[in-house]
DNA sequence: CAATTTATTTCGTACTCCTAAATATCTTGC
DNA sequence: GCAAGATATTTAGGAGTACGAAATAAATTG
């Protein structure tokens, strides 16, 4: 079986959509190295600095760098190098974990990140072309995917508080640290914090305790690559 | 506008189907390295394989590689040279033209290819577990995507003659070059060929003229990036 | 047939990746 | 409370991908 036989491509849909999800993928690649050429920056550091710019505070590490970008930690702390050279991003070592080291944008970073956050509007702009129901089925089709690639560990899937499993809103509306609450790592979170990516989401809802268990596991035996 | 603001993704279904594809690209390099380290194989040299496992014979040169990895010649040549050192690949100086280099696999090359073939199945196996409705539905939408991406010169679409605007099915049947004819290159094409991929493919039928003039214009100033 | 164009190669540089080994720094168990 | 083990990161070394610029050689053009 081949999604490149252009054989199979002509009847079997799948095969053809594999084959389009290729050229796309391909052609992320491309606008990733052209705003870069642009800009001075590799894919690598495009990515880099989107993700500091929208992770949630406790995953901006190395470590954590690493696991969005699905690479090792090695090259992570490589990648790390080129941006601080740059002087787009600063490390420094927690006071709570010295061993970890948290990475930051610096303002310059900051500004580097705005400017290429917009990378992929070529391919929303396409999408939003697209007649509604389309998009809608364009959505569950895309996920349907995503979500299998992710129980294959192929990528991780970052969302924001909201519509997550573990988060509780407004669960002590007082507090100065906070009026919204995580129950996963079980500490309150400030309005702002909740519109982040974080890397233990988990989808509220239709889910299976499977994959609540598959989280919970992390919090144990955290990094496996 | 930025498809990787996690508030966005969450209101705006482009921009959430958007990051779908961005995540999906991650896991298709992921699934190429992952390949290839089981079988000594850099993802360039993947794609390098499959590319000469399925192109018509007169796209097999340095630059018809350079042109479907969206590379430069230099990077192209890179990546043959690699190949060739790996004895999977031979390099010929066509006799018409000895400036272009024909590409060729060797016998190993062909079983190293066989053996890849298949590194996009965990996808192609998530889509073809979707309803048939939603199928067509992400073939419309992938499809409009790579259109437009296509459009922008940030992927080639290479497909076979059956469904080409320039394929003349059964033109000469006692032909023994060939039963079928290409009006582009105005020649006839025994039957094997008509199901290889080629870069000067265009779609019939609903066609706006301006793909076909496009194409007709590659003739002339062929390269350009 | 000189000038240009085209296809490819060679260089030199930056960076991405990997593996393996070294360094700290936590965490545990006895 | 401290040796052993686990964790987070860095360093070093190697293959390979990319690029731009310059060099070659072989068509093509005027």
């Amino acid at each position: 079986m081949s999604s490149f036989d252009p054989r199979r491509r002509s009847d079997t849909p799948a095969a053809a959509i594999t084959q389009a999800l290729y050229r796309i993928s391909q052609a992320i690649g491309h606008l990733m190295r052209l705003r870069g050429e642009a800009r001075q920056l590799s894919p690598a550091q495009i990515q880099a600095l989107l993700f500091l710019r929208f992770a949630r505070p406790g995953a901006r590490t190395v470590g954590g760098l690493a696991e969005r970008l699905a690479t090792t930690y090695a090259t992570a702390s490589g990648v790390a190098d080129a941006l601080e050279r740059k002087a787009l991003v600063t490390r420094q070592p927690l006071p709570e974990d010295r061993r970890t080291v948290a990475l930051a944008l610096t303002e310059a970073g900051q500004q580097e990140a705005a400017a290429v956050e917009d990378v992929l509007d070529e391919i929303e702009a396409a999408i939003a072309s697209l007649p509604d129901a389309d998009q809608e089925a364009l959505l569950r089709g895309t996920q349907a995917v995503v979500r299998r690639l992710q129980e294959a560990g192929y990528v991780q899937v970052y969302e924001m508080c909201w519509g997550c499993h573990f988060f509780r809103p407004n669960a002590h509306p007082a507090d100065p640290r906070g009026p919204h609450h995580c129950a996963y790592v079980d500490a309150p979170l400030p309005e702002p914090n909740t519109f982040l990516e974080c890397p233990d989401f988990v989808p509220r809802g239709a889910i299976e305790p499977r994959v609540v268990r598959l989280a919970e596991s992390r919090k144990q035996q955290r990094r496996r690559r």
